[in-house]
DNA sequence: ATAAATGCAAAGACTTTGCAGCGGC
DNA sequence: GCCGCTGCAAAGTCTTTGCATTTAT
């Protein structure tokens, strides 16, 4: 409730960048909005569904509707800003698109994502769609996998 | 309507087969997993969702529930006899486990699913797995791409 | 000031579950 | 005849939508 205006500048500068990206959508600047777009630019996991992001927005104290959170991640999703996956699951999980295009690895024991790219794999791909008279547009690659790591056990069910 | 027992011995025989695919896995024989199985087995589309599967079940007089379906896919599921894909798009599509590993292609135009497999990409990607640290259990390989042909042009929306 | 965006709650799409009756073994 | 399976309908998830109010420009 205290504290309205400190670092004043920093947090400027944010908005800023992030307002451009929006303004750039042709997306209207709003609280809902930016406070969207720097959790998912922020997110230490780079994919959240719609679910954490409210939550994550409500332990910021901002008063923005689960409804309003997956609307604006459509719009977002239109707008090309962040991507939707479904993994296998059923539950949507979103992430930026930072430009780099990326496949996946999902622990199939902690559930954790990480991302690669391999070039070899897309030449292969772009060939394989030619060979059976597609022409490729997108592609979606998961590999489920072990990952035998401490900070990755199998005990964790769900880490956030 | 007419032509109730034409062919019976081949009716017999592929009943006969799907019964022990039945008892293997441990589920009683009954009309309905039996009749699933044979729309699984016969699908000219390989991938079909459970309404999809209960409109057939529909259109052969069958008075199968649609909680039945699921169900019985789950079961099948468990069983191994059927995999269940998300693709994109949150509606689950089940698809005859047939021992042949393979990953798909789908048409962004009309939604047609094909099959392919490659061994060089399968390679590459255990070989990914293996350098970030991970060790591969299983993968999912899509793409997304427009088919050049006259039997799946973009007119048709939704081909069943 | 105005048109767009939000919050709430209600509806929607897909899937699962509870319970009484039917059916395979 | 017994235990499991089915059908129906109701409940559950995740997601979308309608409408009055709030907000950005």
């Amino acid at each position: 409730m205290t504290g309205q205006a400190r670092r004043v500048t920093r947090h400027f500068r944010n908005s800023h960048v992030e307002s451009q990206d929006l303004r750039r959508a042709g997306l209207k600047v709003t609280l809902p909005r930016v406070k969207i777009l720097e959790i998912l630019a922020s997110a230490s996991a780079h994919h959240l569904s719609a679910e954490a992001i409210y939550k994550k927005l409500l332990d910021s104290n901002e008063d923005i509707g689960l409804a309003t959170v997956y609307r604006v991640l459509t719009q977002f999703e239109a707008a090309g800003l962040v991507s939707r996956h479904h993994f296998e699951g059923g539950m949507a999980v979103f992430e930026m698109n930072r430009g780099d295009h990326h496949d996946h690895v999902v622990c199939v024991d902690c559930g954790k994502v990480e991302e690669f790219t391999d070039e070899s794999i897309e030449k292969l791909q772009s060939a394989v769609a030619e060979r059976l008279g597609f022409a490729l547009a997108d592609h979606a690659l998961i590999l489920y996998a072990h990952c035998r790591r401490e900070n990755c056990p199998s005990r964790k069910t769900r880490g956030a």
